[in-house]
DNA sequence: CCATCATCGTACTTTAGGGTACGTTTTCGC
DNA sequence: GCGAAAACGTACCCTAAAGTACGATGATGG
């Protein structure tokens, strides 16, 4: 029942420096699944509410496993963390199309930016990052640069050159990125991170974005 | 030592049908300090980081007592959950002046309105309960009730009759009031709650308020 | 094939913390 | 004053959960 190794040797040996052994390849994806698992966990039930043995159970390997991968809780939390922010900023591939007019693009925009975050993973992860940030500091701050900074100072990037073409009155582009955001959320966030609501249906996303884009424009058109 | 009874049995009696006899005072101040004990440690170290020991601690007083006031960990945090969302809402005493011109009032409005909202102690607030929403559901809705609604809704009020006056361009006056405060918290409120920074000074908050005044009534003027 | 390293299963230790029990002391109502 | 109710102090129970230990059972690499 055993192939032989040479193919796998010859893989190996295909010109890559850093070798990529089975050994390794076996240990990122042994590590992948736990931060899988493990992010799941930490999204659904909190930082308190997650147990390590729990995660270790519904891995189905054993604890010593889990303990060779992550020491401690707080590290595999980290871990978590890290790895849920960088998933909700690469999930967030915002699109600004110069050539589209103006409102077009940014009711675009919009649109994709308030439906990702209105999903009950986004606010799960807000919950999380924003209840633990006291107990685990340098973790909102990696967050806050992740994710609303980053698609702030794209949005911005936009108006600016927007500003240039005299499309938009001259304003630090910024704060008008911010203000844009701030309008597509106030009417919902609020109610979606308290629990009052638990999702926005497609058709309250198009209204809110629409009104916002309209405020938006009013007050920052020439 | 001892004094004559009848001095307070005069006073209990003194036309009072709900007898408050020193019992009941004594019992419902001590119920206070409890309150106040609990409220700092759960602002302070969240739900988790907050134990039924060290409060009995901090107050001098036995488990028992404790225990006899608040049978458990839940009942004591609902109480001061209730307790705390109260005077956050009492405390925003937020006044609109009609004789005032329109931008002074939004003005006055929102510093006093942004001032509450961004000292740490409302932080906390906020932190405790977002991260606790999906563990206590009711507390969301109650907290959402007493703080954003009420005092979009006092603004709404002002704004509603501003646009019977002709001051302001007609739109749903809810929403209106709802863009106001969220673009006086664009800016700050999520590098706040992220524990970016940590407190906004008075200069800045002034520059905050105008900007999203001036933005605000740019879009709403008729 | 064989040495090695990872994983497994499982049992264990330890600590924290919610909650209870109870005898003693203080306070209160009358 | 006296009896009842509340508060105190303290020791205790119990469970959950982080983290450890270790021998058995594989998989990997040479």
């Amino acid at each position: 029942m055993m192939e032989e190794r040479s193919q796998g040797d010859h893989l190996e040996g295909s010109g890559d420096c850093a070798a990529p052994s089975r050994r390794e390849v076996r240990r990122e994806s042994r590590r992948d699944a736990i931060l899988e698992v493990a992010s799941a966990s930490f999204l659904e039930n909190g930082y308190a509410g997650t147990t390590m043995s729990g995660i270790a159970a519904e891995l189905g390997g054993s604890k010593g496993t889990l303990w060779s991968y992550f020491p401690s809780k707080d590290l595999l939390f980290g871990a978590v963390l890290d790895r849920v922010t960088d998933a909700f900023r690469q999930q967030l591939t915002l699109t600004l199309n110069a050539a589209d007019p103006i409102e077009t693009a940014l009711t675009k925009f919009c649109t994709k930016y308030l439906t990702k975050l209105t999903v009950p993973q986004s606010i799960a992860l807000h919950r999380l990052v924003i209840g633990e940030a006291a107990r685990f500091p340098e973790m909102g701050r990696i967050f806050y640069e992740r994710a609303p900074w980053k698609t702030q100072e794209l949005l911005a990037g936009y108006l600016e050159a927007a500003m240039d073409c005299g499309k938009l009155r001259r304003h630090d582009s910024f704060a008008a990125a911010q203000y844009l955001t701030s309008l597509c959320i106030a009417r919902s966030h609020q109610q979606l991170v308290s629990g009052v609501i638990d999702e926005l249906p497609a058709d309250r996303i198009r209204e809110e974005v629409d009104h916002a884009v309209t405020v938006f424009l009013r007050a920052f058109r020439p």
